[in-house]
DNA sequence: CATGAATGAGTGTTCATTCAT
DNA sequence: TATGAATGAACACTCATTCAT
């Protein structure tokens, strides 16, 4: 207990190795059956730890769940704003890069962004929500810079609605990770191994979206 | 438990008053707290209905989820069905109005679309997640064709992956209604009554999505 | 553990600060929440040490409860027995002193005696318990010999329950910590420092008792 | 769950079968081993009936302790009320049979009153704590119009202290049945039935306070 | 000598469901 | 057909205690 109070809210923190064990578990059985549909005996199960440690690292079900968001979260923002001060780049080509990295980021982790996406959904704002919306909030200023660049340059047209474009990214992206099944069905990849399938969607998703975002950012109607 | 049997699974069944109750207020229940944060006594009690009666007339808890879907998806797939039928419309013309049904219909019942997000989001097949499985394909095979025919007359570029089109429309869709409060500060209308917002918003997110798709379907990269 | 087994029992053992520091803190707590309703985490918290230190030290939470115990007890009954032995005083001034010291005590420990209380109250018999009985096996017979000598002057009438005009003693003390507030209510004192408070119910407590044993002692019916 | 909120708070409410075994299985539990020493699946195991009732039918463990009081404290006031206004009795008469039924009353159910000492004793105010204050008050005031008519008669002497003379009944009464085997000790009685040495102790208790009283309330000193 | 980590049993409560009527 | 009563399993969490160091 004395631990936890040190920790909370920090960003440095260190986790010791059954904690990591305890938050990559409940990681996987929150974004397969919810956070409702976990138990804390599930998390230990999987963990191999007792149930009573969850309590003792964390101080709750819900804290534990806010560790796994803070872990994830961390280094996400900082690639960004690195992205947005390269110089060498043009405003396309940041695009792309963009969409390279979270085409890359969702899906080498969708169970955490599945987590995400159903905080989002709750009504009743958790923590997590609010934290996820200035995480957003953040991210749409950045960007709204990157596509003001492009516009001064004129290599994008005017009118472009940047919120929106940024929900059609995200929400491509999302939508897969939440039909998985469904698309390996459409590619025929059933058989394939994950990994296999994984590499080949990255791929397709990406030219998706770069076709998408260069159509949109540069077609005049 | 005799009337149930006969209802499972068909798709003309009756709903009695009592019935259409339970139904109503578990969709809002689902949508607001999720299935397994909602429990079947807030939904007697929303319903106004004794707690019995759910097993009584559904089964379970996972029964009646399966009749909410059912009962909304219902008549879905008939629209669909006869837009594609209607001669009278050029492809592009067939595609914005798809985009604008499918705005209108999920900016409508957001509630609903939540929940198919939810169950389409969990690792172990349930029975919905299984009928939203094959509800995507026959639509995609709908929309195939639409595209086809727009890459027939030459209006359509070729080289146009269907499934992802289909993905961004859902993805973008499902994004706003996951992040409505986002969107609404972004827009700065946090003090705009829902109804006006909503209707700010369809408007916006179908344009949006028409501008997406006019751009990919016919711009030449 | 080592040590434990050494001290267990004795009279003369000698505690350490940290011993002293939880000792205090669990008598504080008990006497609060009473001894189901104080946590080892509790008293660890609040001695400001840690919490294995109370099974190092004591064995168990009811080892630390007995230490409480007869660390308050130990210099009580030396007093009973000097005031027994005190020639220069008339029977009914022996028993006022007694009324004085008794007040005193329990009026200026009244966490510890509320605790004692409750051990008595208790079915299942506990060392403590058992103790509390010894003591008060003790007490009765010096009070017996105490009211046999004012019986023999004849300044004390006969046929007076001992045992119960203890009880009377006890119990109407008891009573005053138990309803601590009830008392400030009805004396119009609950604006008062806790100070004035039981300095002015010491007072009030102790001429109330002596008014009642020297009516009930010499007042012949 | 709906049947309670009829019934919360209310004085006519009538419990069925079930509920009057788990009240009177609570209240021996409650009394022999405390509230916090009690736990659900005991009073359960005690009553026979399924853990989950006793939330079902009082909502928690906390509310069930007070339906446990206030069924036993019902008709307690009522029975003050009469005497009061019997005018057929002369004040000192009044107090004798305020004696008698206190003595009966509490040596008739002491597991009742120990749970209400227990929590009297409570620092943090319980629901019950309030009652028990409002409780004694109400008396006090009964108590203290009956002195008042008393001394207008000449019957008693001026200058008692009503608040504390009720300590001394309760608490000389309390400290009975906290200390019964005590009692049994003194008064060679461990061999005789319960029944046998609770009418003995009745009629040596009721003796005691009552020459007690008479001293105190009319012994001029 | 001291303690943070860890444990398994226990807590009160809520759950979806079933039963008796 | 309909329901209040009842159930056993599960829930998140806390407990006093022990262990490894």
């Amino acid at each position: 207990m004395i631990g936890l109070k040190e920790q909370a809210g920090t960003y440095n923190m260190e986790y010791n190795e059954k904690q990591i064990q305890i938050i990559d578990s409940a990681e996987k059985l929150f974004s397969s059956n919810g956070f409702e549909g976990t138990s804390v005996r599930d998390i230990a199960h999987e963990a191999g730890i007792n149930i009573a440690m969850i309590s003792y690292y964390f101080g709750s079900k819900e804290k534990l769940m806010e560790a796994v968001f803070q872990k994830r979260t961390l280094n996400a923002q900082l690639r960004v704003e690195n992205l947005m001060q390269n110089e060498a780049l043009s405003p396309i080509q940041k695009v792309f890069t963009l969409i390279d990295d979270y085409v890359e980021k969702i899906l080498g982790q969708p169970e955490f962004h599945k987590i995400m996406m159903r905080e989002q959904m709750l009504i009743k704002n958790s923590t997590i929500s609010g934290a996820i919306f200035e995480l957003k909030k953040r991210n749409l200023e950045y960007i709204k810079k990157l596509i003001n660049e492009g516009q001064k340059t004129g290599a994008f047209k005017r009118n472009i609605d940047v919120a929106l474009m940024m929900g059609t990214l995200t929400g491509t992206a999302n939508n897969f990770i939440c039909s998985e099944s469904f698309y390996k069905s459409v590619y025929n990849m059933e058989d394939r191994s994950e990994e296999v399938f994984q590499r080949y969607m990255k791929k397709k998703l990406s030219h998706h979206l770069k076709t998408l975002f260069k159509a949109t950012l540069t077609y005049d109607a």
